[in-house]
DNA sequence: GAATTTTAAGCACGACCGTGCTACTTTTAT
DNA sequence: ATAAAAGTAGCACGGTCGTGCTTAAAATTC
């Protein structure tokens, strides 16, 4: 029972490893197997569909999500020093090898019907409820105007991590993090004033 | 020959249609020939190969984009009024069914080698070229402070579009576009004041 | 209208897909 | 140590993938 549990992580390592690159849809069974030194039903074996295998591969990734980006941040003091902490570490997370599976994600299903989608959907309303929970901590401690819409604030901040990943490893522009650190700046200032 | 490539056009546009639900990687030669009544066979001729064919699908898509989105905004007067312009049209571009395909691919082959890789990336900096220069035209006509960096624009107005893509069709925030709105008033009087 | 080129379908190929079943090995519990 | 359970591989299935070749129909040119 505990074995079978530690190789099922194992796989779920690989699995995302190798989603970052070909998305969950690009991902299969066959070349998970191959990258895992299993036979494929082995692998098969512990998800009972390719489409369980993809949902556990959100939430692995999810989990590395929270790990590097959410929990680091929730360790500064609340406000403009834990804002600027979250968009560090997320944009770290951006700079894994293959990309960041939620964009993946967020790009494959975004208009197909279907568990995925659905699962998807949520993760990525959960990263933005953190990004304005996490705003409405600088307001309670007085950084922010009382009437900031931190929903406006977190839609902007989301904003330009996606630029900065795009500019960064797409387009593979060298001023991308100063170019968002000033969008950043700025965005803060406005509601600081 | 003028009916081959006639049909070559209309293979094409369901080829692209497509592909803005399942991606390119996604896309198949067997359904798009179902869903351009023909078969398998006598789509495939009309491409060398599927690689052929996903490299039309984007450059296909780069034109109604062209005509969609740039043309309209270079009708407008040089300045703020021609880069609010084509923000809107952009916006309205992300509202095609299925999603951007510019998107889908930049997320599919943003760490793959390739040919497709390699004509994404061209796509993608035109598409920000285009922001910079038309950001360029508001310094000419003086409306930009003379010292504006028009990519730092380019970045951050980029970004406003993808939170609004996201915001808008993947969690349907209904403040989508009002968010964007006042992300890009607040970026307009930044560098103009 | 005849000759020729272009377009499309039929068909087959090897490969890989997701999925199950069966049998064997390894791990766990007694 | 033995019995029970869990994990893994082998193998086979129907299906679909991209790709080519061959042949009939259609469109174009003369």
């Amino acid at each position: 029972m505990r074995k079978g549990e530690l190789t099922r992580q194992a796989i779920l390592d690989v699995a995302v490893r190798m989603a970052r690159y070909s998305g969950l849809s690009g991902l299969t069974i066959g070349s998970l197997a191959a990258a895992a030194d299993m036979s494929k039903s082995g692998v098969y074996a512990h998800f009972k569909s390719k489409e369980a295998l993809q949902l556990a591969c959100m939430e692995r990734n999810a989990e590395q999500f929270i790990d590097e980006v959410i929990r680091p941040a929730l360790a500064k003091p609340r406000g403009v020093a834990r804002l600027q902490a979250i968009v560090e570490h997320w944009m770290s997370w951006y700079s894994h090898p293959g990309g960041c599976l939620f964009l993946a994600a967020a790009a494959e299903f975004d208009d197909l019907p279907g568990a995925l989608h659905d699962r998807m959907v949520v993760q990525q309303r959960d990263m933005l409820d953190s990004l304005a929970r996490i705003a409405a901590t600088a307001v309670a401690e007085g950084e922010f105007h009382e009437d900031t819409d931190v929903f406006q604030v977190a839609q902007e901040v989301f904003g330009i991590l996606l630029s900065y990943n795009w500019m960064e490893r797409i387009l593979r522009y060298p001023g991308a993090a100063d170019g968002a650190w000033a969008a950043f700046n700025r965005l803060i200032d406005s509601h600081t004033d």
